[in-house]
Order: structure tokens, then sequence, then C-alpha cells
DNA sequence: CTCTGCTTTCAATACTTTTTGAAAAATTTG
DNA sequence: CAAATTTTTCAAAAAGTATTGAAAGCAGAG
């Protein structure tokens, strides 16, 4: 914030502005998916900002260019941390603390799987068990109906916790390799 | 609402409590889950009754079952109709209309995995898209790294949607063969 | 056409979640 | 240790989302 940034050739005249709109578009993108699969909105503007950031940058910095106030950057900075999406990084000599965020989209996708995944799909798998005998011993069809239907989704919830599993596990290239020969 | 439920007979003396018990917790939980992953509450709990629900219900008797207010339940019925997860049935001689749900849950995951697909996924390619070529020929780091990371994210996007393009079109048997082979 | 019974709409209200900002806590420096 | 700088907390305010309920709309029956 106090130093001059250095200036960079550049074919197109507009180029610079270009730049910048495009970052600020991805950054709104971001944010707006984010908050429709349940994510706090600056959380994944926050994430957008420092996915497309060449350095790391400071609290101060992120207040600045995404105009939030300190406790809210610092609140979901943390949050960020704690799904392992965002690293804090020290600089010799300086205090102030500089924030990366883990730039391999592959790893990001698993570390947001894993967190869902225990958040989610885990409590659910232990509630269907705990219900999945209720009503399969009577003859009341609405006993019967829901010991059905939470059979059907337990097995279906399970099937996905062990897909979900393996995605968590596997190592990139294996896994596309995979991918990319069985989808297209 | 108006006739008197049948008596069924049954080993347990509490059991018809306990099937009330485990429809109400598994209602709430299904609409918590929902709610986690950017679904109304109440849109999820209307789905959830029906789908433990033996018999096609009124809106009149889902308003009263789940303690919400007709507009509600006409507009998450609507919403539930539009995702195809809900389908409206007439009875002849009846005036009223009467909503069953799909009961297939991988008919309901398709099905929800391509309505979001559809309003959250593949905006997001046509944005990586219209943005894929801002900066890939300065040398300003700002625009380098925004361009690297754009490129990663829509080859990972283009490769998700595939996947699930590929779900969606799948039969359940031949998803289930696959994936059961592939992981674990 | 009018009554009746049901569905749909939508402005007002209630509730939930997010954000702010100032104060407190923590950490480094001299 | 006190001063300086930075991070963290959290109650209050703002913003966003869901819900209500009364009124309007609609369709079949008489």
């Amino acid at each position: 914030m106090t130093e001059t940034p250095p200036q960079y050739p550049s074919d197109r005249k507009d180029a610079e502005l270009s730049v910048e709109e495009a970052r600020k578009r991805f950054i709104e993108a971001w944010g707006n998916f984010g908050n429709a699969w349940g994510i706090n909105r600056t959380m994944a503007q926050i994430h957008a900002l420092l996915l497309i950031e060449p350095e790391p940058l400071s609290a101060e910095q992120i207040m600045e260019l995404l105009n939030i106030s300190r406790g809210n950057v610092n609140m979901n900075l943390r949050a960020l941390m704690d799904w392992g999406l965002v690293a804090r990084q020290l600089r010799l000599g300086e205090r102030r603390e500089y924030f990366v965020a883990d730039k391999d989209i592959f790893q990001v996708t698993k570390k947001v799987v894993r967190e869902r995944k225990k958040r989610e799909l885990s409590p659910m798998i232990e509630l269907l068990d705990e219900l999945g005998a209720v009503g399969a011993d009577q003859k009341d069809p609405k006993a019967r109906e829901l010991n059905h239907s939470l059979t059907r989704i337990r097995r279906f919830a399970g099937s996905a916790d062990r897909v979900l599993e393996s995605l968590i596990r596997a190592e990139e290239s294996w896994f596309f390799k995979i991918f990319m020969k069985l989808f297209r």
C-alpha cells in the first residue's frame, strides 16, 4: 500500500484497466458461486482474491481491495484457514501477517469436499443409521414407507460417502487419468 | 385430516410414537442438510415429508403437518416441481390437488445436479471463457497470475462439467457398477 | 352469472446471517 | 517495562432471506 507499483509494458493501451476489470468480475462471480453453495459470500471473495494474487496479501490490503471491515477480514481468513484453503505467511523482520491461497484447484476441491463431508454428510449418515430400524417390523404403511425411504437413502449416502472418500484420497494424476478416460 | 386413521397392530407398545418421532427427526435433518447446500429449509422439509409419505398429500395436509402457512407451502411446492422433484397429482372427481415426490433417490440426485449445473456451473464456465484471454500476452505479474489461475480453474470446471453430465445421463446400474469398481 | 372451494400472489413482517467498528488482547520492540 | 503495532473479539446495526396472511384469481357447478 505504501510502495508505488512498477509499470509493466503492454501491447494494449487499455490492458491495465482490462485486467482490473477481469479480476473484479472473477471475484464477484466466485463470491456468488460460493454463496449458492452455502459458503459465505465474503469468504469466497477473499478466497478468489488470494487465488488470483501473485503475492501474499496482508489483512490490511484485503480490507482495502474488497472494501470490507477489519473484523470481517479477520473472521473469514480464519474460516479459510480452518478449511485449509489459505495459509498464514510470515516475512522475516516483518510484524504483519500475510496470507496465500493454495492455488492448486484440485487440492481446493479435495479440501472443500473433506470439510463438507465431515460437516454434513457424516451426521446425516449417523442419523440414518440411528433411524434405520424404525418401522421395519410394522404393518402401518407410514412405518413401512419411512423404513423403505430411509433404507434407500442410507444406501445411497453410503455410496456417495465412499466415492467422495476416494476422491479425497486420490492422487491428482491418478484421478484425472481415470476420469479423463471415462468421461469423454 | 377429517378421516380417522386406521389402527395397525404392532409388536411394540411405543411403536406409533417412535415412527412419528423418527419421521420428525428425518424431516428436520433433511431441512438442515438442504439448507447447508443453498436450498431453502422449508423446501427441503416438504420434500422430506413427501419422500416418507406413502400417499400423496394436499397442500392443506402439508400446511398442518409442518405447521407452515398456505403461501409458503404453495411457493415451495412450485419450486420443487420446477426442480422436477415433486409432481402434481389429480384425483378423479376431486378438485383438490395432491403432491407426490419422486422416491428414487438416484433420480433425485440427477435432477438436483442438473438444476445446479445449469444455474451455477454453466454461468461460471461462460465467465471463465469470457475472461480467459485477458492478460495472456502481458508481463505484469497480476495479469499473468490472473491468466494462469483462470486457465487452471477453467480446465477443472470443464472436467467437472463433463463428469456431472455423465452422471446425469447415466443409468443407475451402470453408474454404480463403474463407481463401485473404481472406488473401494 | 354467481357461489364455492381451492390456488396463487405479494406487501408487510419476522427471522437469520453478515458486517461493522470500537475496545480488548496479544505480540514485538526499544 | 511501556509504547507501538497488529490481531482478535463481540455487541450492535445492517443486510438479506423466508414466512405470513389477507386479498385476488381461477375454475367447476348450479
